[in-house]
DNA sequence: CCGGACTCCTGGTTGC
DNA sequence: TGCAACCAGGAGTCCG
């Protein structure tokens, strides 16, 4: 589903399009793509009719678009701020292309130098939004902006700010399974299922790990991992398992081909053979081995703290 | 702080 | 063949 990757594939076949570009009109199709927008449709409508685009961003899965001329509607700063949920789309098309069934929103564009532009967002399932919401300042990185709502996720582990001390030092304080610590958006952003799925399995840890029993040297390995895995699924276009996941001119990424855990139960675990095995777990599908992929039992007493090899 | 349950939601798949 | 039940899971909220 889109993570990290699929996000970042996105921000970056927008930039190009609609950086400088003005919104000429707006058509909502079902209100319910702008639960996250605080106001009724027609109050987006206005406030997005007439609007210039800014270089979009990104954090974790949140992506935005800032406006260039905010004070037009009586903010100081403000975003278009775009989530994918499960199954949302942005997709560029020409002016007159037919409206896709699933089509929640359309934004007719005019950009200076390109011309017209359509920009749809599909959504299967509604689990995405579109919004303008204000700009505020990051709490860590000063003059840095960043919408309302997503002020409280934290820094992905792609971006030049993210601090790996503090995400140590937080992960070590937490009281929880290490997957779940991986899926909390407010301690490390980007990491869907998928890619946590396939980063314990490269780091060759337990989804239920007690985050407070890994040791500092096992979670610079996940983390390492975590990156890794996020880099090659960009390099590669994203993950796509079917219709579900596209980028902003309907392609497909390749990243479903390189999976090693995710999806494969059944399957024999690429490092070891032993069958991949999927389990529930946060009320989602777990895949792992269960060889290379053990709870790392407690440091006995005084034990040199030592993980499962 | 923690974790579980629940909510939002629909198309594709499975099962009878 | 038809229809219904089921499944996918990002993120927020509520509750114990």
């Amino acid at each position: 589903m889109p993570e990290l990757p699929e996000v970042e594939v996105v921000r970056a076949g927008l930039e190009p399009a609609i950086t400088g570009a003005t919104v000429r009109a707006v058509q909502v199709f079902d209100e319910r793509s702008l639960r996250r927008h605080c106001g009724p449709a027609e109050d987006f409508v206005e406030r997005i009719t007439g609007a210039t685009f800014a270089a979009p961003r990104r954090r974790g899965k949140f992506l935005w678009a800032p406006l260039d001329n905010p004070s037009r509607i009586g903010m100081d700063a403000a975003a278009l701020v775009v989530h994918l949920g499960m199954s949302g789309q942005v997709l560029l098309r020409v002016p007159d292309a037919p409206i896709d069934r699933l089509a929640r929103i359309s934004l007719d564009l005019d950009h200076p130098l390109h011309g017209p532009l359509r920009v749809d967002f599909v959504d299967q399932r509604i689990f995405g939004s579109m919004a303008i919401d204000a700009l505020v300042p990051s709490d860590d990185v000063p003059g840095d902006l960043v919408p309302g709502q997503v002020s409280h996720i934290a820094r992905d582990p792609l971006d030049p700010a993210f601090s790996d001390a503090t995400f140590f030092a937080r992960l070590a304080r937490r009281n929880t399974g290490v997957k779940r610590a991986l899926l909390d958006q407010t301690l490390i952003s980007g990491i869907g299922n998928i890619y946590a799925d396939e980063a314990l399995w490269a780091s060759r840890i337990h989804y239920d790990q007690p985050t407070a029993l890994l040791s500092r040297a096992r979670a610079k390995t996940l983390l390492a991992e975590v990156r890794l895995v996020l880099r090659k699924a960009l390099a590669e276009g994203g993950t796509s398992f079917d219709a579900q996941y596209l980028n902003v001119n309907g392609e497909s990424g390749y990243f479903s081909h390189s999976l090693n855990a995710y999806g494969q139960q059944g399957l024999p675990c690429p490092r070891c053979g032993r069958p991949i095995v999927r389990e529930q777990f946060m009320n989602r599908g777990s895949h792992f081995c269960p060889r290379c992929q053990r709870v790392a039992p407690a440091p006995a007493t005084a034990g040199a703290g030592g993980g499962a090899a």
